[in-house]
DNA sequence: GCCCGCGCATTTACAGCGTAAACACTTGTG
DNA sequence: CACAAGTGTTTACGCTGTAAATGCGCGGGC
């Protein structure tokens, strides 16, 4: 029963332990009662991750909360930064998963997997806010979604800079990684909302206009089990296998320096 | 002066003739006063290229066309609609763009260069609308972001098949296609925007809090310029031709296939 | 014991939102 | 002239984010 099934993807919330939780738990010996902005941010992740992202209004998350909508102003200056706190405070669970290293004490393709699947980890356990996260605009055009956090670019710079790479070619592969995390991770997570969402629509003969609409596309009628297909882990895995092979191809090429490159 | 500076992107607006208009202009003939839906999704476009999309309101859509919001209503059953209708709208862009062909004429990867400019050069067109364009819910599992409709989906597939593609390469292609377009375009709007949104930063001191705060991050500070710098260009190319290389080689490996495979 | 401030939550209030419903007006047709 | 259809306006309601005033409980000086 505790046995997970084998086939299962890794990074789904339902195959790990507890290691993808909203809010790692108010300091011990906080009592219930007490408002504080970490217990606020828990509760609007919370009730995102439940009702979705429109759902969440300042009156709501307050009931959510057992208090009136003011209070949350003590503490949150506004409705948008409550969201950028949430979306601060889902990225910080990166730092509370063990599987996620700062430094690529393990060699830099080790630590960029980890790395990749720790946000995969949390894109797949916040669905409704991921989007959220990859749409907020960044501080700093350095500072780019999904990371968002200047901690993990510089620990990226570095863990690249330390495994050899130029300056440059670690930039590059910065951009190169959060380009690809961020489009792989959108699109599987809006497809997973899209199999659950049609149940808003309990009409009476259901799919006959639909497959009349559907008549001008033969090749997407014949493909349709196919396209619905989730193949969303494996792709994952080798559309990042791919990215870190040509980083390789970057880095060993930029160690042995080619024809017309002149001195050193 | 109408001379476009030859280091300047391609896919730029100001690099073009004016293949990327909002609307089409409303068929000949159509005199100024008349509402209707095409003006209505046109003017909205307008609208959120000019204030963003947090700004636009029924109210002030009305104003901008010079008429009450509830006039809207008859043509658009709502303003998530209507935002519906901004996105399809944006990507019919695509149809008028005469250097997007709907079919594979001179091959696939012609074929898929060609989408990809046409989708960039609407993203960069439309900063603000692209974001909606990605995170909008897709109607179907196989119509992702950011082409978002059907005949796309259709012309790809074809494209793709005709070109010798099987059915599963071609399906893959297309997931590895659109996450990468989308990723890519995601961020590279996303970090046009921070570059001009630093005006609502009209602080005293202005970098003295900024500059302590980004003492712990050496590498960052070291690289700012290497990481400020914009090179989305040359990055999309670069990555856009190492898609359709892996692509290819998926193409020539179904065309022989490996050991262990029974019978053709 | 008393009272005072002070930190926190509530109450009240307001402008603006999306939109349902009733209304007024224009225009073509008999 | 009457009428019907189509289009835009008015009015109204419940909900939103949030500024401002109000109430409340609690720990320390007198």
């Amino acid at each position: 029963m505790s046995q997970p099934d084998p086939t299962a993807d890794p990074d789904s919330p339902e195959g790990r332990g507890g290691a993808a939780a909203a809010v790692p738990a108010a300091p011990p010996g906080a009592g219930r009662a007490g408002l504080d902005r970490r217990r606020i941010l828990g509760a609007a992740i919370e009730y995102i991750d439940a009702h979705g992202l429109n759902a969440l209004t300042m009156r709501r998350l307050g009931a959510h909360l057992g208090v009136e909508a003011m209070a949350l102003y003590r503490y949150v200056p506004g409705r948008e930064q409550l969201l950028d706190g949430v979306v601060e405070s889902v990225i910080d669970e990166l730092y509370g998963d063990p599987d996620v290293h700062l430094a690529a004490s393990r060699g830099w393709q080790d630590y960029l997997q980890r790395l990749a699947h720790g946000v995969r980890r949390i894109a797949l356990a916040h669905p409704e806010v991921f989007p959220l996260v990859a749409t907020r605009p960044p501080a700093a055009p350095w500072v780019r979604p999904p990371l968002r956090s200047l901690r993990w670019v510089e620990s990226f710079l570095d863990a690249l800079i330390d495994s050899g790479f130029t300056e440059e070619a670690a930039v590059a592969a910065y951009r190169a990684y959060s380009s690809f995390l961020l489009g792989h991770l959108l699109l599987e997570v809006s497809q997973k909302g899209v199999k659950i969402s049609p149940l808003d629509q309990p009409e009476g003969v259901p799919d006959a206009a639909a497959s009349t609409e559907l008549g001008d596309y033969p090749t997407v009628v014949r493909l349709e089990s196919l396209l619905s297909l989730d193949e969303s882990a494996a792709e994952f895995e080798e559309a990042l296998e791919n990215l870190l092979g040509r980083l390789e191809v970057v880095l060993t090429e930029s160690r042995t320096p080619r024809r017309g490159d002149p001195r050193s």
